[in-house]
DNA sequence: GTACCTGCAAATCGTTTGCAGGAAA
DNA sequence: TTTCCTGCAAACGATTTGCAGGTAC
């Protein structure tokens, strides 16, 4: 994922939030920062456990703050919530054009893997015309075994 | 939904269970009844009210029966779970053919939709052929203001 | 009679909330 | 100084688990 697009991600965010009324908190930065560099989803845990080890700068985050943050960014549509399976929510950054993906899921493994499909995304916009909603936002799962986990 | 439809899952369920050992008890009985009975998903607790309240033949089942009854259909693939916020996890019945169906989901007011799409399982199926994963079922959200909901 | 099925109650664990001190504006 | 931001710890609520009695076979 070249940088001038997670950049993209994180000014666009940080506006947003501004233009929210929101104060820059030590917090918030961090999770920002972290959701960022991400190229798939993370539950709210692992974003706690990733600050706290793996950051380039570690910083340590309460669980409640993260929460919290990850509900402002939500609701400014910033991050989207990807529920798959195992009780946990997880969240990642919403982006447009390159970034935007959806996700294979290893009922077996639990795996992960993001994917995208031009003529999917173009399938779903016009699928999106003919329905009684106003769409803002999709979401695609493919379920099934990955190559690891296959017979 | 023709009743011929909805009876079709009820057997091929039924017969399911038996072949993977499973005795028939009351629990077993009314959960699949329900789901059986029902267009769209519902969380163990509506289940559990459902069948206190509303059924034909009400009857009680405890939650920790209906988890555990539901966790078994799903590992036969007989339903799949949909988690789409509010932090709960929706069951239904996976139907073959007229009963397959995909949720809208009002972002506002929490309501959940089905509908379908021919175009669109037609590109899902051309996608879950050139992705790295043997997939069994898919699923697909859209997310927005319903009608009642848009300004 | 044996092994499974079920209900009950307690335990888990992700998520939310109340509150008090610290930080941004 | 005022209001927001955070962390801590307690509260919540959906889901899971252990156990004992009842039931299918």
């Amino acid at each position: 994922m070249p940088a001038s697009e997670t950049t993209a991600w994180y000014e666009r965010a940080r506006r947003a939030l501004t233009n929210a009324g929101y104060r820059r908190g030590g917090a918030r930065q961090a999770v920002l920062e972290l959701l960022d560099d991400q190229p798939c989803a993370l539950s709210a845990i692992e974003i706690e456990d990733t600050l706290r080890h793996v950051s380039p700068r570690p910083r340590s985050v309460s669980r409640a703050s993260i929460y919290r943050i990850l509900d402002e960014l939500e609701a400014l549509d910033l991050v989207a919530r990807l529920e798959v399976g195992q009780n946990v929510v997880r969240f990642e950054a919403v982006r447009e054009g390159h970034g935007h993906h959806h996700h294979l899921v290893c009922d077996r493994c639990g795996a992960i893997t993001p994917f995208t499909d031009p003529e999917l995304e173009r399938t779903i916009r016009h699928v999106s015309e003919r329905v009684p909603l106003d769409v803002t936002e999709h979401e695609i799962v493919l379920h099934g075994a990955c190559n690891d986990c296959a017979p």
